[in-house]
DNA sequence: AACTATTCATAAAC
DNA sequence: TGTTTATGAATAGTT
């Protein structure tokens, strides 16, 4: 129908297609219109261009819902619920390891345990006493790095002490060089305030 | 197109309406099936007629899921997503759940508790402690009721036996009675093997 | 269901 | 992109 017989097969020429797909699909959707009131039918057309984009057509009072639940009951098939359906499976896995797990808790709690056979009871026992070595054992290490963390500090306090007397002594003994001996004077107290020496565990012992 | 112009009106006559129907429905499909072809689209046609019955069509390659997907994405209608997002929620919660409990079984584990504070270590420390006295405790039961479990088994054996034996003393002296006395015999033997009494904890000390 | 007169849809041209 | 037009296709009414 048109001003020559056509061959239904793509075609090739982009904007000839692009035309012809704004024909026809104004053509399809009329049609599925007239059906509609016609033939008092409940009619849904979706089409996608090949870039992708949508068109649709729905006979009025008809939801795509509507459409889909109909469809579903009358052909059988089960469309959305195939997606549905390995949700549904991921989630009751999820739920039984979830289960498996706040089971696992609470006999390690030492609840729920009256229905366990001697041998579980006896291997949850022996994992509570992993655990509470493995525990202790990484407490340990913590405290070891922690004291030998504070040690370091010490020896880097007791440096900087020494460092810091070595200066001053040797700052007033230039200084009575260069000017005499005026007066018995603190040079630490012209120091700023937060840069004078201050222990900084005030209760450690010093003594190693 | 036909024999004149028609009104795109509801077609009263039933029969007509059904021939109608049948001849457009055809027209379209084919209309759906060239838009397909020739112009690299994806189209999808639902039709039910009157009576519901359902008719469709759909480019190859195209399932209806696809379809809804992407109608989806394009429309940004939310169709069955509803019931999608409580879902994903949910798992979403369940995942979570896991991963606490995951962790909390880790740490019972004495696993990966090396960024914890001491504040945290020394609780998982308690609820080992807890578990295991708990657990004991449990076991303590357990092993309590069996005992008198044990015991009441035996009571119920040796009050058993004794009616036995005196039951058997009675028969035979019946049958002395009555028969006078032939060959000491053993009235147990008579007895199916089943019924006869058998101690059922054979290495259980008699005595207490 | 087949036929056919007629209207309609549309391919190509503009 | 929109309009025109010649032509093939769809189909309403008939058989």
């Amino acid at each position: 129908m048109g001003r020559g017989k056509i061959e239904i097969k793509r075609i090739e020429n982009s904007s000839n297609r692009q035309v012809t797909f704004a024909k026809r699909r104004a053509g399809l959707v009329k049609k599925a219109r007239e059906i509609g009131v016609l033939c008092d039918a409940e009619v849904g057309v979706v089409i996608f261009s090949s870039a992708g984009k949508l068109y649709d057509f729905w006979t009025p009072e008809t939801t795509l819902p509507r459409i889909l639940e109909k469809y579903q009951t009358n052909s059988g098939k089960i469309l959305w619920d195939e997606k549905h359906k390995s949700i549904s499976a991921e989630i009751d896995r999820v739920k039984k390891e979830n289960d498996n797990m706040q089971i696992e808790l609470r006999h390690m709690k030492g609840e729920d345990v009256n229905s366990l056979q001697p041998k579980e009871l006896i291997a949850i026992e022996e994992a509570l006493t992993n655990g509470q070595t493995n525990l202790r054992d990484k407490m340990m290490d913590h405290w070891k790095m922690h004291r030998r963390n504070e040690k370091m500090l010490e020896e880097e306090h007791k440096l900087l002490a020494l460092r810091m007397h070595q200066q001053d002594d040797l700052s007033s003994g230039m200084r009575e060089m260069e000017l005499g001996y005026h007066q018995g004077r603190d040079f630490t107290s012209q120091m700023p305030f937060t840069f004078r020496l201050q222990p900084s565990h005030p209760n450690l012992q010093e003594d190693k």
